[in-house]
DNA sequence: CCCCTTGTCTACCATTCGGTAAGTGCCAGG
DNA sequence: CCTGGCACTTACCGAATGGTAGACAAGGGG
């Protein structure tokens, strides 16, 4: 793998775990078996490298989301399908959560730039939610304020490994499986419309 | 207000918003106009700070839970308070559940720590829940995996102020309580039993 | 053969970090 | 009165930080 791309996916494993300040070029650059001034002249400085991260990773969250729902049937199912795709990623990539939480984490102008690439995916989503209001499958709910509750509800059981461990599950694939169908049945009974209209399944 | 307690309440706020590693002694110190040794006469250390503003922090967590639940009644109505107990916090005091985010983020010790001490909290309302599921109010489910779920959502609604914006909305107090009724009605459908036994309004 | 680009290195720099040492003013109490 | 602790200071320190300058090797094209 060429040294670019080596120093992008050591740095997103460093920043979505230890977090961007906590992580140094030269620990980085140690890790990878070369020294800092290789990773300066790939990237100009920390800031860039960690740009250059989040560009990434928004391709990367954008083209697994994508291809998920490819493959997805309509109502309640396409929000599963993304609900497994995400935790699909929090299985094989599990940096790749992390790192978004701290993006938004930074604030500006780091998270504004994450935010700005996945408006696509946000404006699809919450035009998903407002037209399954609309055909009556969904409870009715501002569809921008239901879509952070949800995202929360997702990101939060998918990675909220510390507050796991203190309600006494020790993370492991196993344990992933399992909190992915509690918050499956969660999201169900929390977006669809009680009137028994079309469970879907 | 005595120079230990301010030192506290600014550290908590650099550490809630800015992060624990982007906090320097220094810029603390600047901050309240003294100097960083005064910072290091009252706390040994960083960390030892660290530990200081987490216990502080655990019990005003633990007295604005306790004290929404006094006069709360049973059921449902006590989801309610907890939430806008929460939200009561996240108005008046947002560094705290900024620094609840951070800590979660930062993992052991620190993390162990708040967890630890809020331990009779979550095992309160994992009893709570467990209870109104047997009442038949609730909806079946693992008891403390919906408590993880339902945790995230409220605290993903109460700080997510960086995906807000990218929702177009505007952080500021009327949103606030905009997002506290959205956050009800979406956990009143997530966690009641869909069977109209007992709503209770 | 030469030259220029690409990638990496060694060497260095200014700044900032958390932390130590050694006072200094102050006030209470024997 | 003076001694001792409390709260806080100035003066440092070594390590680590992000970043710069410049050399060196490899390789491709004229």
């Amino acid at each position: 793998m060429p040294t670019k791309e080596r120093i992008l996916d050591a740095a997103l494993a460093s920043f979505g775990t230890r977090g961007y300040e906590a992580t140094s070029l030269d620990a980085l650059a140690a890790g990878l078996g070369i020294t800092k001034q290789s990773i300066l002249y790939h990237f100009v400085s920390k800031e860039a490298l960690l740009e250059a991260v989040i560009d990434d990773s928004a391709v990367e969250l954008a083209t697994a989301l994508e291809s998920a729902l490819i493959g997805a049937g309509a109502g309640w199912s396409r929000v599963e399908a993304v609900v497994r795709s995400v935790f699909r990623l929090a299985a094989r990539r599990p940096q790749l959560l992390g790192f978004v939480r701290e993006v938004s984490r930074l604030g500006p102008p780091a998270a504004t730039r994450l935010m700005h690439e996945l408006d696509p995916l946000v404006a699809r989503a919450a035009g998903f939610l407002e037209a399954e209001m609309d055909a009556g499958t969904m409870r009715r709910q501002e569809p921008r304020l239901l879509l952070l509750a949800a995202y929360s509800t997702v990101i939060g059981m998918a990675t909220e490994v510390e507050v796991l461990r203190a309600l006494g599950f020790e993370p492991s694939l196993r344990s992933l499986v399992t909190r992915r169908g509690e918050l499956l049945a969660f999201l169900r009974s929390a977006l669809l419309s009680p009137e028994p209209s079309s469970p879907l399944a």
